[in-house]
DNA sequence: CATGAATGAGCTTTCATTCAT
DNA sequence: CATGAATGAAAGCTCATTCAT
């Protein structure tokens, strides 16, 4: 899974990332990525099978970023409900260290099939934790009972995610504070009135 | 904006709409777009300019289709709550009819720039309506007040339209009506105990 | 089997023929071809998928004219020898019409396998015919008997084609006439004194 | 002439022949060559100037076993026809001991010219002493006498070696007698009646 | 002596688009 | 109106070769 590359490529990781993001996977040749990378053409291709090898490390390797602050936050200690809360906080926090892998990633799993891999890593890195954590919210007292939690994990992801992806793309600088105060007053509170 | 075409065209929107979003723009080549609506490749350069108009007018039928239905749902009778309700339902409806078409117009907003005039169809069909409701709900007493009533449509659209592309990917056959309660549910009541 | 091409690459087929046999198949690249046959590059695959295609075609073109021309002189009239003897004309007559084709054809036979459909249009039209006038030759008096017909067509091809090869590769211009003579009398006649 | 090599190279002859005949040389990957020869790409570059280099190595190394044994033949005792059976033997003997380093010998024959030094070598090794016999067996009485002596040889040669690698290739195994069988008696005797 | 890492130089192929009919 | 044929402009990928250790 961790695949093994050389430094210089770990520290070009974001500017790779960005180069993607901002031009959309098929748009981006391989020389833009190069010249992020500040190597030549075909030294990605002594370390990369392909561009679509290069995608899969930058997801996969973002992939563990976020399941790893998901995990801890979900895992942590509190109710719930505080834990949920954490989690959306966690989200948010790799969402502004990586945008631009973020929204690659965000972008891929809307085409999902083509990359079941990562698929299947944002279920466990997210959706597991927080379907368990709806369970928990029920069993502890600190959140309602909800009928359908996959649904309502999807629910939650996406206003958790579209709210940062807006920020990301609308802002100056990504607001992390102000999306995650209005993404958690959606998620606990919701906008009913009384 | 509503572009004339032939009919035969017309009746190949949903296939055409489908390759889209099954390949992506970038790999959808104008060939299997042909193939779609059943003509040769130059009969499509005889109607279109080129292949990014053939998505224009896609998107554009879309919008016109998605802005009409909020619209209507929004100056509805009712309480805004009642009216936002209504706004959610109508969304998915739409994406439930043009279920491609709604997947190409979601991708194409996290590109934001690539079709400005697309983001702003987006807003003027969407975003407009619901922060008006937001107000409206806070004077009328349906629904409480939000801080930041522009995020806050991001993160509502988010949770809806998330549900709704994973029922699109995942189940069987699309469940607007479950989506649907769970999208309202959370919107309106939130998740937190009490 | 006659693949159809238009009338311009069937005048540039002497030309792309001869580039293929001076540079050798791998070592030609596609934009010799298309300056050989006057076009651009792209066109050539309008027409072909590939290179493979563009030499499949030469040479399948080349296989029916040397085919042709055999089972013509084969099935002529007169004894078996003098019908042999019109075969090996005949091929030498083929390989001076079109020597850039018939190098290819020879240089690919060695690498057999890799277009199995050259090596039996080979098969069919040299090797059948030249083991059934072995035959007849022993059944009309002609021919003495051999013991292994296959192999001994072989060595036939052999000595007439290295015997012309090496014509075009070493005289100022195709000796047809030379080459025939001593070929023949090799064949019909052999060295051994007395 | 004799280019020192490591003793693991000598080795790995047959196995590196064995990849140039079967893939041919352009398309032989020097990947390839490392493999057969059990060292990595780069050692090659340590012995070698380039694949050139390699493949100029293989044949000269073949040649001077060829030229070798031809000459022995050739050389010896007996009749020229008898010795000019010997050549025969000799020539088959060797496309059997390296069977795929001889047929690369052909293969790059027929692009004459590339190899200078090889076809040189050829004409030393094979045809001169061919050339010869012819000579020497109009004197003694044992051949008859021929107009086109190079011609000739080259007939010769090419019966004997199309019978060969008609062998190498669709024979389980080389079938040496038997190809010598067909080819002297073809050389010698003809196939005239009478 | 040997080799893992890096790269310069191409080459095939693809595809949106044009145009003559 | 419609379309088969043709093409300009890339872009991904390969591979022989070099180099630092």
């Amino acid at each position: 899974m961790a695949r093994t590359v050389p430094k210089w490529l770990t520290l070009a990781e974001t500017e790779i990332a960005d180069v993607f993001a901002r031009t959309g996977y098929d748009s981006t040749r391989m020389e833009e990525i190069a010249v992020a990378a500040g190597v030549p053409r075909a030294t990605l291709y002594y370390h990369f099978k392909g561009k679509d090898e290069v995608l899969a490390w930058l997801l996969g390797s973002t992939l563990e970023a976020l399941g790893g602050a998901v995990r801890e936050a979900a895992n942590g200690r509190g109710s719930a409900r505080q834990r949920l809360e954490r989690v959306i906080r966690a989200q948010l926090r790799v969402m502004g260290e990586r945008p631009g892998a973020c929204r690659m990633l965000i972008a891929d799993l809307e085409r999902a099939g083509r990359m079941p891999d990562i698929a299947r890593g944002v279920a466990v890195a997210f959706f597991l934790p927080v379907v368990g954590l709806l369970e928990e919210g029920k069993a502890d007292g600190s959140l309602r009972a909800v009928r359908d939690p996959q649904r309502m994990a999807s629910a939650i992801f996406g206003a958790v995610t579209v709210a940062a992806l807006s920020s990301l793309v609308m802002d100056a600088s990504f607001e992390a504070e102000a999306v995650a105060r209005v993404a958690i007053d959606l998620v606990l509170r919701g906008l009913a009135a009384g």
